[in-house]
DNA sequence: GCCGTTTTCGGCCCGACTGTTTTCAGTCG
C-alpha cells in the first residue's frame, strides 16, 4: 500500500525536523504516532479521505486532519514545507540508515551540506571512502565504523517477505535453537507470531536458564552471515539470504512477559499499558509492577488475567478494538485449524483443455493429503475449459466425461483404501469475465454440484463496473462461492476496487461464501474485509487454491488470516459437516 | 499534536544496546 508507505514517510519527515529544531517531544511522538498507524492501516489512506474518514485514524486529530486533507487535496503541504526548509533533505535519506535517526542525520547532512535527497547515501559513502567524516561531535571512529557496516548490510537487505517464506526461516532457525540442551523453548514474536502477511524482521525468543550459553549458541548459527549487535539479552543478526533476525533470551519465570511484550504490536502494547498506568501498575518484558513488588508470569494467559482480561489471541493484538472487547470480558472463540473440515479450491491434473494453470496432484494423491489432514470432503475445483470453436452440445459432452470419469476415479480410491469416508464434491473455478458473464453457459453449469466464480484479468475496471460484475456473477444458482475475492498479490497487485459492502449484502441475502484463500502471496480476503464481511452477516470458506498436494497445508495461513478477520468457527462454511455444508447451496 | 464513561488540561510506554561520556543521549522495537 504505497500510499499508506508515502504518507506515513511524509509525517515521520516532520517529525523529524521538530525533533532536530525545537523542544516539544511530545508533538514529535504524536506525528510519529500517526504516522505508524496510517502505515498500519489496511486500506488505502486516500479512499479514507475521499469518505471523509480520516478521523477515524488513531492519533490523527484536528490539526493533521487539515494537513491531511490539504495534502490529498493540493499535493502538498505548506506548514510541512516550511519546516522542511530549515533541514538540509540529504538527511531524510540517511534516517534510513539503521541506527541513523534524526539527530544522526542531521549532524551529519547538516555539517557535509548534503541537501539532495537523491543522491545524500552516495555521497556519504563517498565521504566515507575518503576518511572525511571527521570533526563530528559524539561521533567517533565506533560510530564511523558502525555506520559503516549498517550502510553495508543496508546495501544487501531485502524488503518485506511473505509470511510463509518468513515462517520457514523462523522454523530452520527455531530448529536449530533447539538443537542446544540449553534451550528450554524456542517461539517466534512480533509480526510474525501476529501471523501478518508480510513480515519484516524475524523476531525469536529463546526460554533459558543459562542465558550465556545459549546466546553463545544462537551466534553459531551457521546461516548467519553478520551480527549487528549483541548483548546479554537480546541478539540482531543478519543471515546469508539477506534478511535480519532479533533473538530476545528469557528465564522462564519472565516467558509470558516476554512473549506479551514482543509480540505487540506496538500499538496494542502502548493501549495496554496506558490502562494499567490506571491501576498503579507498570508493565515490561520483565512483568509487570504494582505497589513496588513485580510480578512474573511464566504465561501470557496470567499476563492477561492479572490486568484483569481474558487471553487476547496474538492474531488480533493490532489495538483494533479487542482491548474494548476484552474488557467487556467477551470471548473471542476464533477459528482453529482443527475446526477446518474440508478444502473446497484445489487444483488436481485433471487433463482437459485449461484456461489456466492446471494442477500437478493426480484426485488420488489428493485425496490421501485429505486423509491425512483429517478432512471429511474436498471439492475439485479444476479451472474451466477454454473450449474455443465447439458448440454449446460438445462442450456439454466434455464436462460430462470429466464428471464420469472423476466419479469413477474416486469409486476406485474408495475400493482401494477403505473406510476413509472423505467425500467429493465436483466443481469448477469459474471464470468471472469483464462484463460479468460466466465463462460457462448456465446449461454447463448445471453439470456441476457447484462453481467458485474469480476474477483473473481486467482488474482495473472502476468501481461501480466491478461491483456490478462481482453481483451479476454471483447471481447464477451454481456460483456458490467468490474466489479471491479482491484478486490482491501480495507486494504485486493491488486489490480491485469495489463497493465491498454492497457485495457483502448480496452475499449474506444471497446465501453465496465469500473465499479466504490461503495461497501465501494472497491471504484474500484481507483481514478488515473479513471482519466487515461478518459484521454484515456473511459466511466464507478457508480455501488453499492448491495446484500441488504440498500446497494443501497453506490451509492454516488462511485460517491465522480468519482470526485476524475475527472469525470463529460458525462464521466458516467448512468447518461443518458436509450435509451441513450442502445445506447452504439449497 | 493527541486524548478523555473519574479529565477539554495536563498528561503522554518501557527497557536494551551502543558509544561517548563520567551520568547520558540516541536509536530501536
Amino acid at each position: 500500500m504505497t500510499i499508506n508507505r508515502e504518507t506515513a514517510q511524509l509525517l515521520k519527515k516532520v517529525a523529524a525536523v521538530f525533533r532536530v529544531k525545537e523542544g516539544d517531544s511530545f508533538r514529535v511522538k504524536a506525528y510519529n504516532n500517526a504516522a505508524s498507524a496510517i502505515d498500519n492501516l489496511s486500506e488505502p489512506i486516500d479512499e479514507l479521505w475521499r469518505q471523509g474518514k480520516l478521523d477515524t485514524i488513531p492519533g490523527v486529530g484536528k490539526s493533521l486532519l487539515g494537513y491531511l486533507e490539504e495534502y490529498f487535496t493540493k499535493g502538498k503541504v505548506r506548514h510541512f514545507e516550511s519546516q522542511f526548509k530549515k533541514v538540509p533533505a540529504g538527511m531524510f535519506a540517511l534516517m534510513n540508515i539503521r541506527g541513523v535517526g534524526p539527530m544522526t542525520a542531521y549532524k551529519i547532512a547538516h555539517r557535509f551540506h548534503l541537501k539532495d535527497e537523491s543522491t545524500a547515501l552516495a555521497d556519504l559513502q563517498v565521504l566515507i571512502r575518503k576518511g572525511k567524516l571527521t570533526n563530528l561531535e559524539s561521533f567517533k571512529q565506533k560510530s564511523i565504523a558502525r555506520l559503516t557496516k549498517a550502510l553495508k548490510i543496508k546495501s544487501t537487505g531485502k524488503g518485506r517477505l511473505l509470511l510463509s517464506d518468513a515462517l520457514a526461516i523462523a522454523e530452520a532457525f527455531i530448529s536449530y535453537l533447539r538443537l542446544s540442551p540449553f534451550t528450554m523453548d524456542a517461539e517466534p514474536l512480533g509480526s510474525l507470531r501476529r501471523r501478518l502477511s508480510t513480515v519484516g524482521d524475524i523476531d525469536l525468543a529463546v526460554k533459558t536458564k543459562k542465558p550465556e550459553e545459549t546466546m553463545a549458541h544462537v551466534l553459531a548459527y551457521p546461516q548467519i552471515s553478520a551480527v549487528i549487535t549483541s548483548g546479554d539479552k537480546t541478539s540482531h543478526v543478519k543471515l546469508k539470504n539477506g534478511f535480519e533476525v532479533d533473538i530476545k533470551l528469557s528465564e522462564p519465570e519472565d516467558w509470558g512477559s516476554l512473549l506479551q511484550h514482543f509480540t505487540g504490536s506496538k500499538m496494542h502494547n502502548i493501549h495496554l499499558r496506558t490502562l494499567a498506568k490506571e491501576k498503579g501498575y507498570s508493565l515490561s518484558e520483565y512483568g509487570i509492577k504494582a505497589k513496588g513488588k513485580v510480578h512474573h508470569f511464566q504465561t501470557e494467559t496470567d499476563f492477561y488475567h492479572f490486568l484483569g482480561l481474558p487471553l487476547i489471541p496474538t492474531e488480533i493484538r493490532e489495538d483494533t478494538g479487542e482491548i474494548e472487547l476484552a474488557l467487556k470480558k467477551q470471548d473471542f472463540n476464533l477459528v482453529e485449524l482443527k475446526d477446518i473440515k474440508g478444502d473446497l479450491h484445489l487444483h488436481s491434473n485433471f487433463d482437459f483443455p485449461s484456461s489456466h494453470d492446471l494442477g500437478g496432484s493426480s484426485l488420488h494423491e489428493i485425496l490421501d493429503r485429505a486423509y491425512e489432514l483429517g478432512y471429511e470432503y474436498i471439492g475439485l475445483s479444476d479451472h474451466n475449459p477454454k473450449f474455443v470453436g465447439l458448440t454449446e452440445k460438445a462442450k456439454e459432452k466434455i464436462l460430462i466425461a470429466r464428471r464420469k470419469y472423476l466419479e469413477q476415479d474416486f469409486r476406485a480410491y474408495e475400493n482401494r483404501v477403505k473406510n476413509r469416508g472423505i467425500k467429493l464434491l465436483i466443481g469448477l473455478e469459474v471464470d468471472i469475465r469483464p462484463s460479468g458473464e460466466l465463462a460457462l453457459s448456465e446449461d454447463l453449469l448445471n453439470t456441476l454440484d457447484y462453481a467458485i466464480v474469480s476474477i483473473h484479468a481486467s482488474f482495473d475496471q472502476t468501481k461501480e463496473a466491478n461491483t456490478r460484475r462481482i453481483i451479476q456473477a454471483l447471481s447464477h444458482p451454481k456460483a456458490l462461492i467468490l474466489g479471491h475475492p479482491t484478486g490482491r498479490q501480495i507486494n504485486e497487485r493491488e486489490p480491485l476496487q469495489a463497493d465491498w459492502s454492497e457485495i457483502f449484502n448480496f452475499c449474506a441475502q444471497n446465501h453465496k461464501l465469500l473465499e479466504i484463500n490461503a495461497s501465501p502471496d494472497r491471504l484474500d480476503l484481507p483481514d478488515d474485509l473479513i471482519r466487515q464481511a461478518i459484521a454484515q452477516g456473511v459466511r466464507l470458506v478457508i480455501d488453499t487454491d492448491s495446484h500441488e498436494v504440498s500446497q494443501m497445508d497453506f490451509l492454516k495461513l488462511g485460517v491465522w488470516q480468519a482470526r485476524k478477520g475475527y472469525a470463529t468457527k460458525n462464521d466458516i462454511a467448512n468447518t461443518h459437516s458436509l450435509q451441513k455444508f450442502l445445506a447452504v447451496l439449497k
